[in-house]
Formats: C-alpha cells, sequence, structure tokens
DNA sequence: TACAACATACCGACTGGTTGGTATGTTGTA
DNA sequence: TACAACATACCAACCAGTCGGTATGTTGTA
C-alpha cells in the first residue's frame, strides 16, 4: 500500500523512469489528462511496473511532487547565488537565477507542483498535500535569507520574511500561468523585473549590489 | 461547429445552467477531471441539451471561459471603486474590492480562467486562447487607470501600465494557487497587502489615500 | 558452499466501468 | 409545418486497475 511514498532509493530505475515521464507529461498536459498507459509508453515501461512501483495513478502523482521537491531543492541549494554573504544579495541573487532558467519551451521551466496544485487540489488530498508542501518548504528556504535581511536592513511593520517568501512563490506561479497563455517566458522575466523593484525599495537600496 | 462561442443570448437556459456549472465543477476539480455527465446532471438537464448547445465538451470548456470574461467583466466595471476621480485610487480600490471578494469557500473566489488556462494549455487551444483572453482583456481594463496613474504622479523607465496590469493579475493568480495549498483565503489578502505596498511605494504616496 | 525459501522487479493480456459523442426521438411554439 | 430545444437510448474507445506469470536477486541454515 505504502510502496510510494517512502523512497526505496535503491531499486531498479523503472521508479524513476515513470517520476520522470509524469513531471514531463503532466506539465504540458495537466494529470487528469494524462493516462497510465501513456506514463509507461513514455517511461518505456509496462503497466505492470506501474501498479508495482505505485498503487494508484494518485499515489503516482503525489510521489511526482516528492519527487519535484527533492529535484528542484538540489538544483537550489547547488546555485552559485548562495555564496554572497549578503542575505539580501542571495534572494536577488535568486531572482536572477530563476530569470536565467526561465527560457525555451514553457512546459521546462513552469513548476509541477503548481501546476498539479491548481488541478487536483479539489480531486487528491495526497497531491495537493504534497504539492503545497513542495512550494510551501521553498517559501520556507527563502525566508531564511529574508529574514536576515529585514534584521540587517529593516522592513516595514507586517512585512516578515516568510510572508516574503510565499509572495515571491505566488508571483512567480502566477507568472508561469500568464507564461503559458502567452506561449514564452516574456511575462515570468516582466513579473521577476516588478518583484526586484518591490525589494529593493523595500530595503531601501540595501545590499552591495553586484551580483 | 461554431455553435458555442457565439453567444445566441435569448435561447432556453439549458446553455446557461451548462454554463454556470463548468464554472463551478472546473474552478473545485479541474475540467479534464470533470465529465460530461456530471456537468449536465449538475445543470439538470441531459447530454442531448449538452451537444444541442455545444460541439464538444472542450468547446464548452471556451465557451464557459468567455461566460467567465462576461460575468467578472460586469462585476468590476458596477463596483463602487471606479467612482474614485483620481486613476491610482481607482486601481487601490480594485485592490480592496479584491480583498473583499476573496472570502469563503476557495472554489467560490479562485478564478476559472487562471485554472483552466493552467490545466488546458498544453491540450486545448481554444480553452487555452479564451483564458488568456479573459485575463489578458482584465488586466487591460486595469492598465487604463495604472497609465494615468502614471502620467500623473511619474514612474521609474520601463514601468507602464500594462505591465503592472499583468504584474497585478500574476499576483493574484500566484496567490489563488497558494489559497488552494492553505485552503483558505489567508494568502490573497497576504498579497494584495504586498502589491498594495509595492504600488504606493512606487507612486511616492499618490492618490487621496481615502478609500 | 549449496540449496531451499522467499522477495523484488517486472511483464502484458484482460476486465468492467466510464467516457465523449451520436442517432433518433418528442415537444413546444412561431 | 417547420424548426429550435430539448430528451432517451445507445455505442465504441478508452480508462484505471487486476491477475497469473517469469526472471533475478537475497537470505537463512545445514
Amino acid at each position: 500500500m505504502e510502496t510510494s511514498r517512502t523512497l526505496p532509493k535503491k531499486s531498479g530505475d523503472a521508479r524513476t523512469k515513470l517520476l520522470d515521464a509524469a513531471i514531463e507529461i503532466v506539465r504540458e498536459q495537466g494529470f487528469s489528462a494524462t493516462s497510465v498507459d501513456q506514463l509507461c509508453q513514455k517511461a518505456g515501461v509496462t503497466k505492470g511496473a506501474f501498479f508495482h512501483h505505485f498503487a494508484s495513478k494518485e499515489a503516482l502523482g503525489a510521489a511526482a511532487a516528492d519527487y519535484w521537491t527533492e529535484m528542484s531543492s538540489n538544483l537550489f541549494m547547488e546555485a552559485d547565488y548562495n555564496r554572497h554573504d549578503d542575505p539580501l544579495d542571495r534572494y536577488l541573487g535568486y531572482l536572477d537565477f530563476r530569470e536565467e532558467i526561465a527560457t525555451g519551451e514553457v512546459a521546462e521551466f513552469t513548476c509541477y507542483a503548481g501546476t498539479s496544485l491548481q488541478e487536483c487540489y479539489g480531486s487528491s488530498d495526497a497531491i495537493r498535500d504534497a504539492a503545497y508542501q513542495s512550494i510551501a518548504g521553498h517559501s520556507a528556504r527563502l525566508a531564511d535569507d529574508l529574514d536576515q535581511a529585514i534584521a540587517e536592513y529593516g522592513a516595514p511593520d507586517g512585512v516578515t520574511g516568510l510572508s516574503l517568501g510565499l509572495y515571491t512563490q505566488a508571483v512567480l506561479q502566477g507568472a508561469f500561468i500568464l507564461a503559458k497563455g502567452q506561449g514564452d517566458a516574456a511575462p515570468v522575466h516582466d513579473a521577476i523585473a516588478h518583484l526586484r523593484r518591490y525589494i529593493l525599495m523595500l530595503f531601501g537600496q540595501g545590499g552591495s549590489g553586484e551580483i
């Protein structure tokens, strides 16, 4: 029953191939519109393998959200912007990095968690929770730097690191929706420009300014 | 083939009942996860009525986006905040109004266009286009007030009414996603607070300040 | 080290229910 | 009587999930 959520890590690669396939296809056409057969074909495995590793299609969706959390967590933790000494510079570097990776096909830079959270929040508790966990966890990591920046440079009453971290994610998720409508990454760059301007005004030109 | 997109307006109410049902159910469980039978049951009509008015399920989805555009357009046009003389006050009043209507169940205040745009952008051109049209059109109306505010109070280089209008929608759409994850409207209020602070800083306390 | 007992990973044909869509009525009304 | 607005009955395709089976480890023990 619980084959899916605990990561066995050293199993054959059918599981991983299915998770990769899920993230790719679901980002493009949504979860409900994606069939198990389609997933299997993309992953190059059979249905038997699918239901050996996942109790249901829903379990795959939730496991893919966890997988997404892990992948994106690694991506951002290893990025160069973390090396800045100043917490505000780290945050601004994060924004730059997000701009950098927002190129190419829309489905390649949009967020699995945001997509499936929006689609599945009413039909699957497991997927909703795993997807929200992904976004909330990411926000919390941002909040660390932002809290330090607030401690160093000050901020208006009611402005906390977490609230800014969540706002950052809201801006990005919303920009992804606009990008899907427009067919390219331009809305993401525009939105980040506004967000960056807000942060710079909030902290009164704090930080070193370098990139 | 084109039974759906041109609004006959004075037809029997099966069509309208189906559109209302679509907006209600799709906002809760997504488009793909909603079946034609479910739609018919909710609307209290039969399948014959459905396919009399809509060429396909996809056509219903696109028509519902148009219907959503019309409904929300009326809602915002008739709202009190439009009576402000100052364009910035009108924009700020819009933000207040959006906060006001963001209460109760999540599915009741989230956006049909944003939901279906995110879900269907890769699987249905018709729905994607109609949904994006809804958001883009809404942004354009905001852009009018924002352009006037810029003319009156000035703004940094590169800040246009349209770019701020689209940013506003991005913030709201992203906040809706967070609201779905959290299960209540709090993220919407938090996000609007940040957005309002940004606008006020941008325009340097312009506007009358009254509500 | 040898072998039985068991576990894991995977295969693919099959099933029963659901799906979007169709074909053919019926009914109200202009 | 003509046509729009529905209703009813039905269908083929597709869907998630099952099941009997195989091949390849792993482990305990004598």
